[in-house]
DNA sequence: AGCGATTTCAAAGTTTTGTTTGACGACGCC
DNA sequence: GGCGTCGTCAAACAAAACTTTGAAATCGCT
């Protein structure tokens, strides 16, 4: 039959499924062992290679699942009439996809553990990263069509960067500031929402490039001479 | 005959513990095997438990010379008189040691690496995140006095999030935007700096609260129903 | 109840990995 | 030159890991 359908047939497998996204997301693929796998799952070592052919596999399986939930919970279309709203509706739903309580953290564990450090068993900058950041890019090109595109990119990575980092770094933020509460998901979103907007609507509509001219400085002024563009910064510093 | 120093510190030592520092930033403690490093290095097998301990204590050795080195370059004083002109020093600075091209890349790898997923090795949050969040937040403060805890700190974690992202990620954000030139090191601190001084001022004097009293809205309206909060928003939406 | 297919199990395999060993050579020093 | 220390090497050793095996148990079905 089936392999879920038997009546209780895949119980060990589903188990071992569990189990193996935990620890997987923990530890990473080589820091984890089968031992730990089937011991966390009651099961026994050979119901891996039984179930899945091999540890690898099992790997890739979790990660597909992680992958095709995570998809579904995400690319719901965007309603809102105005690109703001619509950029809004992006990273409130991202991040309470990404966070919902009823989604195991594994998940979303595993995956930004594979989008750092990737493994021969899925790409996942194709089939996740990037369709969300072109999503990303469009709605913030609306809203500063003057933009460079570098400009616009720094604050598409912007939302990412929070992103990754309220979901893989959460134990970070809370050692950084031990005794401040943590926020709950929605004011998370408003808060990357709103951070996001202001400083998109802050960009100098010329963005503080070396000269014009230039070819494309690949190392330009760098850490010495902090000295010339000082006097717009203070400018726009001044309240 | 020897290069480095003669009696002492054999050139294979260092050269094990360069190639050491490059294979664990990339594929992590247990990723890694000794064999590896040693021919990386051109060094027999034998030479890793000869020079250090274990696999064990070569990782925490790397680990330690990267923490130091990251500390001096990020611990210097900062002379600005303004808040505002503090925080970009310190961003600046933060980046430039972290991306300076001077520095072996391993070394911030490794260290993130660490952060995300901490060994026994080396405790970094008290030795290294801890002070610099505090020196961010403590010149948060003095820019917005009147804000409250919570999201001063989700400002802090916005400029932590970005420097991890740019440091540890920055593959990732080359392959969401295959065809933006990846800006230099004083663009991207520029970046991040009027970003997080906009997003800053930005924020609302009375934080955008879902409702004083209803118990911590785990999942309010979440994405489905974006009704209530809307009037508020789109004040501040509007250019 | 009986039978075949599926699942579980303890034990043994093979491979990989970290570590140790003992010999060999280079070097500095008396 | 003799001699001891230090560094290097190939090989062996030991531990840990993944995988396989064959028998026993379970389940579905007639």
């Amino acid at each position: 039959m089936n392999e879920t359908s038997n009546v209780n047939g895949s119980a060990t497998r589903e188990k071992l499924f569990e189990a193996a996204g935990e620890i997987f997301a923990e530890k990473g693929l080589h820091g984890t062992t089968i031992r730990d796998i089937t011991q966390r799952a009651g099961a026994n070592i050979a119901s891996v290679n039984y179930h899945f052919q091999d540890k690898f596999n099992l790997y890739t399986e979790a990660l597909r699942r992680a992958h095709g939930s995570m998809l579904t919970a995400t690319s719901m279309p965007l309603t809102a009439d105005t690109p703001e709203g619509r950029l809004r509706e992006m990273i409130s739903a991202g991040l309470t996809a990404a966070l919902d309580p009823a989604r195991p953290k594994w998940q979303v564990q595993l995956l930004s553990r594979e989008l750092a450090q990737p493994t021969p068993a899925l790409d996942l900058t194709d089939d996740l990263m990037r369709p969300a950041s072109q999503r990303l890019w469009n709605i913030m090109r609306e809203i500063r069509p003057d933009l460079p595109d570098q400009q616009l990119m720094l604050a598409a990575t912007g939302v990412a960067a929070r992103f990754v980092f309220h979901v893989y770094h959460a134990h970070l933020a809370r050692r950084m500031f031990p005794d401040v509460d943590v926020p709950d998901t929605q004011t998370l979103a408003e808060h990357v929402a709103d951070s996001t907007l202001a400083a998109l609507r802050g960009l100098p509509a010329t963005p503080a490039r070396t000269r014009p001219g230039s070819a494309a400085g690949k190392r330009a002024s760098a850490k010495k001479g902090p000295g010339r563009t000082r006097q717009r910064r203070k400018e726009r510093d001044a309240k």
